[in-house]
DNA sequence: TTCTTATTTAGAATAATTCCAAGTATTGAC
DNA sequence: GTCAATACTTGGAATTATTCTAAATAAGAA
């Protein structure tokens, strides 16, 4: 399948309409996988749609999440991220440098359970790890 | 030992200073547990202490997470909370209602593995779980 | 004490995100 | 296809969360 027509498709799931714009957003995260900003996408985003508004990269943005096709990644207090990898995996975010990276699940490792008291219906897990990054550890190490 | 013994040491082992201020911001956090913003524990505080400032709440929730007696937590662009509930224990988020819940551990229950690649040097793992609480959960049933 | 440095304060400034109202595009019914 | 209904986009203003600033105050060391 394309991605345009899994786009299409995971957007009429959830009751939304197919637009260039939203084409054109979801193009430039999966072009660069590196959790870029809403301001960063929409620096990006201009490039192939010069008149593509801030407003607009917030709107597609929101679709994106909602269908599931894209993550929100939060940082203390810095302005939210998005990632455009949905296989299921980890972040880890640098203490130091403020990077954040994706941890690939290891098949081998056991899945991540966690009890929940009687009533929570769960979606969703997210494992956030912190500390140091290995350009930051190294560097921290002299 | 007492709450403010605990404080004291904490802050000095991160090379900060006790204060009114800080004594206070953390007595807030502890005497209601319920991940409040920035600005709810801004007015929390006001009660006991008329005089104090946003800017030094900032600065006290700083310090406090600082020396690890406070955890920040992250809602996709919502404000930042504050959780001073130190024992390891995980959050939920209703998608529905917006609130936080925290998770305690299980002992019984596997720990959380999360193997990273080489070079990264993890301090602390997180993990948080979004889906519906049980009251959004019994309601959306209908 | 007295000195040094950290902290607090009010308010201004910035950054991130949302809102708004008008125009435009898409979809479904005919 | 045409038309109506509705969703989407746009620029800019508005809002919200957070940080910065410079002066006053408080804490800890000598």
């Amino acid at each position: 399948m394309t991605i345009d027509a899994n786009l299409q498709e995971h957007l009429e799931k959830s009751g939304l309409r197919m637009t260039a714009q939203r084409q054109h957003v979801f193009g430039v995260l999966l072009e660069k996988r590196d959790h870029p900003t809403a301001e960063e996408v929409f620096i990006r985003a201009k490039k192939g749609m010069p008149d593509i508004s801030m407003a607009t990269v917030y709107n597609c943005l929101d679709a994106l999440v909602s269908c599931h096709l894209v993550r929100q990644v939060n940082q203390d207090r810095t302005a939210t991220r998005y990632c455009s990898n949905m296989r299921e995996h980890h972040h880890f975010y640098c203490e130091e440098c403020g990077g954040a990276y994706d941890i690939d699940l290891v098949p081998s490792a056991p899945p991540i359970e966690v009890p929940l008291p009687a009533g929570f219906k769960p979606t969703q897990f997210e494992v956030n790890v912190r500390g140091l990054c290995p350009e930051c550890a190294t560097k921290s190490r002299k």
